[in-house]
DNA sequence: AGACATGTTGCTCA
DNA sequence: ATGAGCAACATGTC
């Protein structure tokens, strides 16, 4: 599930309810395949006694700082979600990693196991956070790079291209539809066909959808929304592209579904045109 | 039963 | 070397 809003949202759920709290007990269980990075008992006598300090996201990553100089990355896959319980929580199926504190058990779940967790200890962040991408929403993501980058991937459908880390990072498969659509260029276009124009609206909207995403699904400052998926407006593709029989926000006219870039890709024949 | 799922990686081929 | 395409990962749901 977890793109860029998604992620930002579970971040703040943890650490809305737990930042400042200290971690009583770390409980695990599959170690094989989200944590095979980790050294278990060096993981669980670093974080025991510690204190969540801090927290941030970058694309779909989340590192959590605590005390200690100690450092927890999760990224959340494909069907990885965090929340939070009350300190006595008994461990579902896929609950994978528990931390009890004081107040709460901060749960990360996921139940196709495609989700990662790294631990790391210094006093800067771990090499892994700093080979993230620019977020879009820095200067970094310039009109330029851009270009630059769809250049390089001209063969490769446009669809396939904006789900690239390296240049567009947080971006998935439903912010890449959502961004297709506004700029009305269709998603099995080669990049290298795009004119300038359309580069130029996909730069934008891919900024204008990360924005609208993060206010909608992350809340602002210190709020959080009651849960993913509540605010956000009709007038997006996003609530109309799983829908049987659903149709565009804008041309009212039927969705169409295809795999294109490996993934199943919703769009609008009425706006978004081959060419 | 079978298709399919909001992600990433590692392999093959050109 | 670089880019494109695809299977694989593991499990749940429709």
């Amino acid at each position: 599930m977890p793109e860029l809003a998604e992620v930002e949202f579970y971040r703040k759920r943890w650490a809305l309810a737990a930042t400042g709290d200290t971690v009583e007990r770390v409980l695990t269980h599959d170690t094989k395949k989200l944590l095979r990075h980790l050294d278990l008992p060096h993981f669980r006598r670093a974080l025991t006694g510690s204190t969540l300090l801090s927290s941030s996201t970058a694309a779909k990553q989340m590192a959590f700082r605590f005390s200690g100089d100690a450092w927890l990355g999760i990224h959340l896959g494909m069907s990885g979600e965090l929340s939070v319980f009350p300190a006595d929580h008994v461990p579902r199926k896929h609950d994978h990693l528990v931390l009890i504190t004081t107040r709460h058990a901060l749960v990360f779940n996921d139940p196709r196991m495609f989700g990662r967790v790294d631990f790391d200890v210094g006093a800067e962040p771990p090499p892994w956070w700093g080979k993230i991408a620019r977020p879009i929403l820095s200067p970094a993501f310039s009109f330029e790079a851009v270009a630059t980058f769809l250049a390089r991937r001209a063969r490769a459908p446009i669809k396939a291209v904006l789900l690239m880390q390296e240049q567009f990072p947080g971006i998935g498969n439903w912010m890449a539809d959502e961004v297709l659509w506004r700029a009305a260029i269709h998603p099995a276009r080669r990049a290298g066909t795009l004119r300038p124009k359309e580069v130029r609206a996909l730069w934008r909207e891919c900024r204008h959808v990360c924005r609208l995403a993060l206010a909608a699904i992350a809340g602002r400052g210190d709020t959080l929304p009651p849960d993913l998926n509540v605010g956000i407006p009709p007038s997006w593709l996003f609530l109309h592209r799983w829908q049987p029989g659903g149709t565009c926000p804008r041309s009212r006219r039927p969705l169409a579904h295809a795999t294109i870039g490996g993934r199943t890709t919703c769009w609008s024949p009425a706006r978004q045109k081959l060419k």
